[in-house]
DNA sequence: ATGAAAGCGCTAACAA
DNA sequence: TTGTTAGCGCTTTCAT
């Protein structure tokens, strides 16, 4: 049996509620109560039981979070984001990896709504109208993470993706590549499709109207970037520069190109996507766009605790800087 | 206000207690009851509440887990298999990063100890008398992951770190090198200690007495792994092979390398430990100690359902196999 | 097979 | 400043 906020109360003499004053810091105690139940909650290494407060109070302080995958780089720095200003503002994080699969992603909303979290923070590739509904009958405020809902009625934090991927077009474009290639994330996923816009705007606004034969599927992973560079060899035009939607998957095709006698970035200038650590751990070193991931999961966590406390918010779709950096795997000049 | 059990039993012409029973599957309920309830609850759009639950079973069907840093990628794999295998048992989980301090991990227990989770797999450097005390009196079980105590009383799944590094350096050495280096992680972690130990027994059984001369210090990082490399070149007799007690640190090394003009695996041979994504990620591809950081995490939340299932456990301290695989960054014999 | 009722440990009015 | 007393929503005997 574990001591209860009962025998707190009979051990320093006084009712629970007072115990339950102390415990949570209720300035109307006198200060030597205070002293007494302290003392008799050290004696008893009394450990209040967060169940009941949480039945009593009805708030957990836990928030959900769910994520694709943990063990992805990416990921896991918005997660650590999420988690530290979650610890500052003294609430626990319940973690679940939805490996971007909406029946999951459906049952994990609500499984955690069954354990009364007071929030959630949502990361995904695909928010559709299932997804929404639930949000919407949620008695509980809900934050995206690096996920967009083109309705804008969830609360989010991103960058603004087809800027971004504009611009790292744009750039290897303004080195004079004739041909540009773009190497894409998962198909319907909007965030891809976003990038993929970004690309083909940056093309037609060089005068490059046929960006549709230069792109090649991939999946982010490092793998997909060694078959997207096979890929990127056995066109007719060999590109010169190429567009990579992910780091990991830059560095696939930053491998591929050397293991076939290809320099990179004289022969092939690559070009990658969110500035993980992954970046600076080649050579040659990615350039690359930086996303604030860390950035992308304390804000969004931060935004969510405003909702929870009901506090007033100017703007509920955030987007946050990004920035273009330029390493070794494209041309200096 | 949210849909009660009560509200379900009313509409569904029956007492709660029935309505417990379907919802958690008790067979001695009339299948036409069964089905009355389940159209209720239905209808009604009821969710039990978990925490009302937790508080009356006083199970709540999660477990915490602490962790140094979920950003790494050698935590975030544990993490996966953490949760996998959780989610298998459904349990979810509480995470939260201790980073490897002391007094937050003593704090993060209590947290969660307060929280009621019914288990907890604890990962850290540093296994101190006040861990112990903790997991002692805790009134449910611990399982650590990739983390050793020494007095062997806490349940554990691990591999043997310290045969670990004596075959790796062993391959080093059977390279015919004279000059076999080590790069360690932080001091005053158990594991370091233990691959250190490795290291050194394999050089004394090649009759090298001067292991100490060729250790120098890192911290598991990039960065560190670069410095280290500084510091191998600076000195006297320059090793001809190193062994770096993490990949990522290995990189650095290998990176180090190559930026100064040497060639791995011709100038230096480098060999990691992990066997992180990160391995193939890099050219040379690098030899490194096979550690199964999923498999670790799985078996230790594997191990942890067993004690909360009050089930026999033939061992409590688990060593899982490693093994050594030679890719690219050490010689082909 | 079903129901009644007593908690689980705490918070939050409301009184005093 | 302190105490009394309902619940919070569910599980779990114990009856029936």
């Amino acid at each position: 049996m574990n001591v209860t906020i009962y025998d707190v109360a009979r051990e320093a003499n006084v009712s629970m509620a007072t115990v339950s004053r102390v415990v949570n810091g209720n300035p109307n105690v006198k200060p030597a109560t205070r002293k007494k139940v302290h003392e008799a909650i050290e004696r008893l290494g009394y450990r209040p039981n967060a169940v009941a407060r949480g039945l009593a109070s009805k708030k957990t302080t836990t928030v959900g979070v769910i994520i694709p995958d943990i063990s992805s780089i990416f990921f896991a720095e918005l997660a650590r984001g999420i988690e530290d200003i979650a610890t500052m503002y003294n609430y626990n994080i319940i973690l679940s990896n939805s490996d971007q699969n909406k029946d999951k992603e459906l049952h994990l909303i609500n499984a955690m709504l069954g354990k009364q979290v007071d929030g959630l923070v949502f990361m995904g590739g695909k928010i559709t109208e299932d997804h929404i509904r639930e949000f919407k009958t949620s008695s509980v405020p809900i934050a995206l993470a690096a996920t967009v809902d083109e309705t804008g009625e969830t609360p989010s934090v991103n960058i603004n993706y087809e800027q971004a991927a504009y611009e790292a077009t744009e750039l290897l474009l303004s080195h004079h590549n004739e041909r540009v290639a773009f190497v894409a994330g998962p198909e319907d996923t909007v965030i891809n499709t976003e990038k993929l816009a970004g690309y083909k705007r940056a093309m037609k606004d060089h005068g490059h109207d046929d960006a549709d034969k230069w792109i090649v599927q991939g999946d982010y992973s490092y793998d997909s970037g060694i078959e997207a560079f096979e890929q990127l060899m056995n066109m007719e035009d060999k590109p010169t520069a190429v567009f990579v939607s992910a780091d990991e998957m830059a560095l696939g095709v930053i491998h591929g190109a050397q293991d076939s006698g290809y320099s990179v970035p004289e022969d092939l200038e690559v070009f990658g996507f969110d500035n993980t650590r992954l970046a600076t751990m080649v050579r040659p070193t990615l350039s690359t766009v930086v996303q604030p991931m860390y950035d992308i999961g304390a804000v969004a966590m931060r935004l969510l605790t405003k909702f929870m406390n009901k506090e007033e918010v100017e703007e509920q779709s955030v987007i946050l800087p990004h920035r273009i950096i330029e390493r070794n795997s494209t041309q200096q000049k």
